[in-house]
DNA sequence: GTAAGTACGCACAAAAAGGTAAGTATGAAA
DNA sequence: TTTCATACTTACCTTTTTGTGCGTACTTAC
């Protein structure tokens, strides 16, 4: 089976797929990518990749803490989305390379500028917490 | 009480405070902060206040399909942060107004810019969606 | 001979997140 | 007089997410 797990993506008429989504709206599938690109390791994902590409291993490496189950299941969610772009080279000890799509590249810029904006901030944001 | 409900937060040296964070790093607090900003209701919340004050109920109504719990919830970690400010009016029906605070509105500003891309490129996700 | 590395899938278990319903105080509207 | 609205909190229960450990197929290094 090469579809989603997800049984809550039925097939959706063409004229809803060519609008904006909407966010605020309860039942827009736009939640469920947000859901994926922000997902715990969805960001570090994105944010490693811009780097370049990378193994499955460099990955688990790069990214302390996940789990080798979530690693390859936040994967698959970016690469069902079309943000992630996988390479198996069908050699005996296993290859796979993961890099970015030219999507998963504008995507990851915008994640990245808000990674990056709370890495620089967090002594202020620290502050903030002491505070209250 | 007003500390933060998570027991997890225990004292830091200020010379830790003082730095930079690290996402890619186990313990870094950087990842709760990431936690909250990008969990389910927090990018909504944050979108919904970019465009000014809102009572309790008022977000209740925007943000379609939040419980009164975890906007409740929600709202106390992004104030916790220090990214939300609460101005609650003593009077006999509540009245509690939610507003973003200076570093509210920039980590707000970023995580809008993702959420824009994703809402205007929903099309082209999708029909990578559907390629899978 | 045996351990290690690779990229996962699977079953089971624990943890976390989320939802629901009810309660609170009080004034105002129906 | 019953109901509604407000801004939550708390208890309880369900759903979702995440982690753990094991298995795999084969090669290389020890």
């Amino acid at each position: 089976m090469s579809t989603t797990d997800d049984p809550g993506l039925a097939p959706l008429p063409l004229s809803v797929r060519m609008q904006r989504g909407d966010l605020f709206s309860d039942q827009c599938p736009s939640r469920e990518v947000l859901k994926h690109v922000t997902s715990r390791w969805g960001v570090l994902i994105l944010v490693a990749l811009l780097g370049g590409t990378h193994r499955f291993s460099d990955l688990r490496r790069k990214i302390a803490g996940v789990s080798e189950k979530m690693l390859a299941q936040t994967l698959q969610w970016l690469e069902a989305d079309g943000f992630v772009d996988r390479k198996a080279y069908p050699v005996v000890p296993p290859h796979v390379e993961y890099s970015l799509t030219p999507l998963g590249r504008e995507v990851g810029e915008k994640v990245e500028m808000l990674a990056d904006w709370i890495e620089f901030n967090l002594p202020r944001i620290l502050a903030a917490d002491a505070a209250s």
